[in-house]
DNA sequence: TTGACGACCATAAAATCCCATGGTATCCCA
DNA sequence: TGGGATACCATGGGATTTTATGGTCGTCAA
């Protein structure tokens, strides 16, 4: 399985074009699309992104299910209709397009930021307030589970 | 497996030609048959569109269906008595029949909708409705899952 | 004959490829 | 261990190819 670790921040230039980190590429390659697939996160200004095999599973998943039910209908339209497949074009850059730059806010710089087997794309300014409120919230959550612990009821 | 992700906006002309977008196209080189396979939605004001080798093998009863419920006869005989086999014609286009077209309510443009297996194929105005309500869906599902991990019984 | 349909040609815009460059990290050898 | 050479990576610009879309001309059938 791919494995996307750290953050990296690179420029976005004026016809569009990013660099995709070389880890992040190497974590990618044997797939059966050489590239990406990027789709709007539902609940932040940030762009999903992953390889094609977690499309395809994700999206034979889907058809199995009835596939005629409405059941499953919101989720593909949400997930399947709005992700775009983006190959790596010379050497290991993409082009975002303007719908996903658009969500996500990115002008000049894009963060590129590894969530294990998935990844997330970020206008920097904002993943870094994100990635602080995260963290404060980490500490808070620590200290509760420590006060909890003392309680007699937390696990390590 | 063929993989249709993605929404085009695609134009209709006068003489009810639409470009397939590229990506879609080559999703399905190598099929038996040089073109897409079309039929109306059972509960929307769509188009269901796929490739031949789907309908071959719903044809053939091996589908995702039980293939000896009663279900699957409805299925097969509804989807194939409306199915139309249209081939690309010169570069990549295509003519909706008439009744499709009724069917959906296109008129000027047409909105190719990925949903991973197959794709659909809608009047841009009437997806735009359905596509926002299903990403709100999405979000509450998704909040759903969430609350119900903090219960304790969701998985990872 | 007329209307539908398919093949062919033309064009503008957009996506993609190819090459060049500067910087940084890595390797190798004295 | 230090210094130079090398490989890799991010980035920029231009050239080439695709793609979407419009039009025209034949052909076949109602």
């Amino acid at each position: 399985m791919a494995l996307f670790l750290s953050t990296f921040l690179n420029k976005v230039d004026r016809k569009g074009r990013v660099s995709v980190p070389a880890s992040f590429r190497s974590a990618l390659v044997g797939q059966t699309f050489d590239g990406i697939i990027a789709f709007p996160s539902f609940v932040q200004p940030a762009i999903e992104g992953s390889g094609v095999d977690r499309i395809e599973s994700l999206a034979a998943g889907i058809d199995q299910f009835d596939p005629f039910s409405e059941e499953h209908d919101h989720f593909a339209n949400a997930i399947l209709a709005d992700s775009q497949q983006i190959g790596f074009g010379d050497d290991g850059r993409i082009v975002l397009p303007e719908v996903l730059r658009e969500h996500a806010n990115i002008t000049e710089h894009a963060a590129f930021v590894g969530r294990g087997a998935t990844f997330q794309i970020w206008e920097p300014e904002a993943f870094a307030a994100v990635q602080a409120e995260a963290r404060k919230r980490a500490r808070e959550d620590r200290a509760s589970l420590t006060l909890r612990r003392k309680d007699g009821e937390g696990s390590p």
